[in-house]
DNA sequence: ATCCATACATGCGTTTTCGCACGAGACAGA
DNA sequence: TCTGTCTCGTGCGAAAACGCATGTATGGAT
């Protein structure tokens, strides 16, 4: 008649995620647990939850509306949570941070090295993703972002301007002030597949080489001479082995914010790292744009 | 950092009872139990939960935030159960039925006797109390009510519409017929401490002598000839020792209903039971009104 | 056809959790 | 003052839950 909760939750996961071992992962127990409470909260149902086949468990009707209202628990859950983390006051233990790779690699590593020396009871984790992370989730306490994500319920603090221009290897800036009106081949993102747009009439003749689906790639294209590439200000001045070229002049690009739900927004640790990051934004300004 | 959804579910039945025992009775589990979890969940928190006085457990800020949440998320399995409980179709196990005292002893008695009998497997439990239960919170699957409680979000079907009228013991009875100017003794209800209004003119003097806080003291002292009482009619015709007086002419009361909540409604259950329950109103019609 | 990866079932030994029994301290009523 | 009742803490043995290791079935790639 009862259920236990942990079991509704369990549920939740194997919903989720469609195998007993990966429920188990995300619960961070072993697999066998996750077999042994579904099959007792069928038992205390009295029915069926999920089908048990070759290829995993799959959930039955039942087994869907449990986890709908299961989810509306874990929501509850991480609102409690966001509050208590909100209210902290001390500057120790956990603080999630997230951002992308190449800002982190190329622009906060100071920040890090800054504030784990300020506040070394702090353990720091960074998420070096673009992948947009659930903050209402807890999959972060702060996320360093180009442009304020909307649609989430974040609080958010504007840290930079800045300008994208078109950056190329050392011999294609060469060749393109030598002949203004030679063929200009340019490596793109697979988002933005056509060449961009506002290049500067100075160079009449160009056209896309490469497509790729990964910045990190595409920068190494761009070193290795494979083409121009536009990029923000501040990692074409920041990676070596690239000169920004005149072709395309330097265009406002959106805003770097820090944002963080408001609920984790005022704990001491995601305010002290605001602090140095604000220091090092406000220090380095002029990096980012021409 | 991570917390067991049944340590939040102890912490809200902690914060709601104020000791370790009360707790463990809604929980179904020992105190000791209850005790070891709030230790565990403070231990994984960090932080204390409840101050131990000598008198109980008295929680922090904390815990009230935890309570709150952890409400929250019982709502949510309140829907779930409901929802669940609303899409069974078998006609055995738990039901449960809530009606005040008089109600079922003196009208549903041959209700619950025929279901139990068409619906053997069913096990019906009866919750004979004038506390309005919450419905919401499964403390009951339908109850029988006089006027659809509003405000709640419940499905009702009216199943009577009944009058009211002047009951006494037969002496009380004879005295007043043989003289209505006499001097009428009342017994009343507290919620209502007046004689009621609408008396005959026929009947000039009345006064009230005594006043209860329950209605089955009020019947026995009605019946032991301490005073006149105003009672629904098919409570008068039904309880021994007392007749109808006409010092109060007949009244239309508030309707009888059925209530549940939308989510058990369609259960199976519910369903027969409100089936048995219509027709013995139907047949019975006649009792309730003048 | 063979090999490998994935997904689940089962059995066993260990760890954790739980309920019970006992004792201490506070408080109210006789 | 004594007694009964309420509260909670602690220690012990039983019960439940858990992780690990092993075995089986299925499907895809070589």
């Amino acid at each position: 008649m009862d259920m236990a909760w942990d079991d509704l939750r369990t549920v939740l996961a194997l919903v989720r995620h469609g195998s007993l071992a990966g429920a188990g992962g995300a619960l961070g127990v072993n697999y066998t647990t996750v077999a042994r409470r579904i099959r007792r909260a069928e038992d205390v149902l009295g029915l069926a939850l999920f089908e048990r086949l070759a290829d995993g468990y799959t959930p039955t009707e039942m087994a869907h509306m449990i986890a709908e209202h299961a989810a509306q628990m874990e929501q509850a859950e991480d609102a409690l949570m966001r509050r208590m983390k909100g209210a902290e006051t001390q500057l120790s233990g956990p603080l999630v941070i997230t951002a992308s790779q190449l800002l982190i690699a190329n622009f906060l590593t100071p920040v890090l090295d800054q504030f784990t020396t300020r506040y070394p009871a702090v353990e720091l984790r960074i998420l070096a993703t673009n992948d947009l992370l659930d903050l209402s989730r807890r999959e972060a306490d702060l996320a360093v972002r180009i442009s304020r994500t909307p649609g989430d319920e974040l609080t958010g603090l504007r840290l930079l301007s800045q300008d994208t221009a078109s950056f190329a290897s050392p011999d294609w800036a060469a060749r393109i002030a030598q002949d203004p009106h030679a063929m200009i081949d340019w490596v793109v993102y697979d988002a933005t597949p056509d060449v961009p747009k506002g290049i500067s009439p100075d160079y009449p003749s160009t056209q896309v080489r490469f497509r790729f689906d990964d910045m990190v790639a595409l920068i190494g294209a761009a070193q290795a001479g494979l083409g121009v590439l536009r990029m923000p200000m501040f990692l074409g001045r920041t990676i070596s082995g690239l000169e920004q070229v005149p072709v395309l002049p330097p265009r406002s690009y959106s805003d770097i914010w820090v944002v963080g739900h408001p609920d984790v927004w005022p704990s001491a640790k995601a305010r002290a790292f605001r602090e140095v990051l604000v220091a090092h934004c406000k220090a380095n300004r002029a990096l980012f744009v021409a």
